[in-house]
DNA sequence: CTCTAATCGAGACGGTACGTCGCGTCTTACG
DNA sequence: CGTAAGACGCGACGTACCGTCTCGATTAGAG
């Protein structure tokens, strides 16, 4: 106990500030990778800095260089995953229809299937989902709210969460039902009733 | 890496024997109490059995004899109080409307309000939510689907995370609303949505 | 560290008070033979007082209402019958030739091999030498001294470890010499050497 | 039980690969030294590798980075000091009297006499023994045999246990006869009998 | 033939030391 | 002269036995 420093306070802060050395970015896209793939291998606790290193093939010591914890890189590697899949969906739905919008998302994820499996079903689903949270809160400030009675913020976090959890129920179906019908779902459940869009009938 | 044993499918099983020796019984309350209390002051990975033990003011060993990790106690001290909530909840879900049910929900929250902050807030979050669904799916065995167009079991978990979710969102309030507020947003939100329960009479 | 209290002395005394009932002599000879038995699977110190009370059948708390520590059992085995090894030999020693001795003595412990074995080549031979030592020092204690440049304590000590030794390397062989030819060494190494007799009529 | 692999075996085989690291090479002298003192305190058995390591002030795990358990620690000090010994004596007793040879590893003994006490006085006589022994029978495998009714093998055991009975019993006494007197006992009773050397012209 | 006390079975518990694993730092030796 | 390799300090882990302690349940052997 004493030292009760919460470590991913710091975590979450990295920004990616885009290094423009070749040499830095060749090495933590190794990272990434190498994480990426032992996540499909082994729960995200389990797997350790030295796996990762191994995997990677870069020097045990380096990864300290650019990450200070496996938390951290973890955040990398989604944060970049998250911001590609808002990218896709928010603007849809802001302009159209909630439908569309939840379509290009998942058929975003289907296409990117083994990477979002292992972060969703590698034992990482937590920090996912504070990523997830944290970014699309971060996105959202300058929209209006469309509810009176729900708080902007729940309603955000309760839409994420559910996002997530959906997703990751998906991905682990044996036999995946067709993008279409978790758009639809997705659209029913999380869209028309927490965003207000009603989805349906224009 | 190698035994990738997943850990946590064993932590869930504990199956709670009600045992009859007192010393049995009078070890484990000590345990729960002891980890009820930490999860206020850190969060839950990082506190160690060690911690537990010491504020426990029991054997380090004694530990093992009662629970292979510091996960199977979470499990016994969440298990138990889940089934209390749920308890309190489902029946009422079943047979009036889903707002009085919700209400019965978040008053008992508030009254066991530092517990729920330690279970929620404590890190321990993912685990909690494992618990509630399994608990959940486990009672809604022998009810009807409410929808057609919904699975019933990606439904409960949606209905069984939002709650959670929104739980955690009140009691990090400041100055946290009234349990009647939050009933009317989980009514509203996850009862009458999922559950097909057109929220009494308004 | 700290507290570096001599175990051993404590082990060392047991008198085997002969006990009446037939419980307690009945458990005794239990955990006699079970150590016996295990002495011959597993060096003395690999051997736990579980495995004892596994082997004898009966329960662990028994055992610490007959002996403090295993080595005490150990002792009580070995006391036993290195007495009745010295009952043979040092009687003849002192009245007939040296080489009778060494033929009675080493026929007893081809006769008990097994348990011989045991004891010599079972970890246990340091306690067995000291054992061994102690018994024959305490009986020598009215002989002559025998050779005036050598202290009687450190030639018995020599005698006694040197046939210990001996039997032991016996014992070990795969096809063992008759017990002639290891009396013959007894007798004009050990006996002749340090004793002084001159080894009979030859 | 169950796994009765006799550890001491793997102990025996440390060849001291005369490390380059001064990291390691200090290390290890430090492990030896600690060890060498806590001998002249408490028994072997009694002395813990956490007792080492704090004595040598070096961190636990280090320890196991050197040695597999504090006997191969215990097989590397003793190894080193019977070489020493063995260099000494054998030598001289090849090409000159008995004597001079049991003289000569009289006068190192007492001249390193706290090492040697701790050595076979302090609960490691049975190793030391044994690794005397090997040490001694891997030396003389080019000798010839000096008895043709002695088994040789058995004969250099006899000669070395009580050469190290012989000398645990010097240091024992409180007031030390000088080591000419034990060089005496020892080629007599040792050196003369086991080896036929006749003793120089007396 | 009880009855009383010693003996035994069972197992929870407080402890000590073990040996392992992974972390992150810091030193060495090498290219 | 920087950089990999790896020795090291550190802390928690889970295990194996240890010996102590309460209970009851048996089982002598004396009255």
């Amino acid at each position: 106990m004493e030292s009760v420093r919460d470590k991913a306070a710091d975590d979450r802060a990295a920004p990616a500030p885009e290094h423009s050395d070749p040499r830095i970015r060749r090495t933590r896209k190794g990272f990434r990778l190498a994480l990426q793939e032992l996540l499909q291998e082994a729960p995200f606790e389990q797997i350790t800095i030295r796996d990762i290193v191994a995997r990677a093939d870069i020097a045990y010591t380096t990864f300290f260089r650019h990450y200070p914890t496996k938390e951290a890189l973890l955040a990398d590697l989604a944060d970049e995953e998250i911001g590609k899949l808002l990218d896709l969906s928010l603007p849809v739905l802001g302009s159209h229809d909630g439908y569309a919008s939840c379509l290009a998302l998942c058929n975003h994820v289907m296409a990117s299937r083994s990477l979002w499996t292992a972060l969703l079903l590698g034992g990482a689903q937590g920090a996912i989902r504070t990523a997830f949270v944290d970014q699309t809160l971060a996105r959202q400030a300058n929209w209006p709210a469309p509810q009176t009675w729900l708080p902007q913020d729940i309603g955000t976090i309760l839409a994420t969460s559910a996002t997530v959890e959906l997703l990751a129920w998906w991905l682990r179906q044996a036999e995946p039902d067709p993008p279409s019908r978790i758009a639809e779902i997705m659209d029913r459940v999380i869209v028309s009733t927490l965003l207000g869009k009603s989805g349906g009938g224009d």
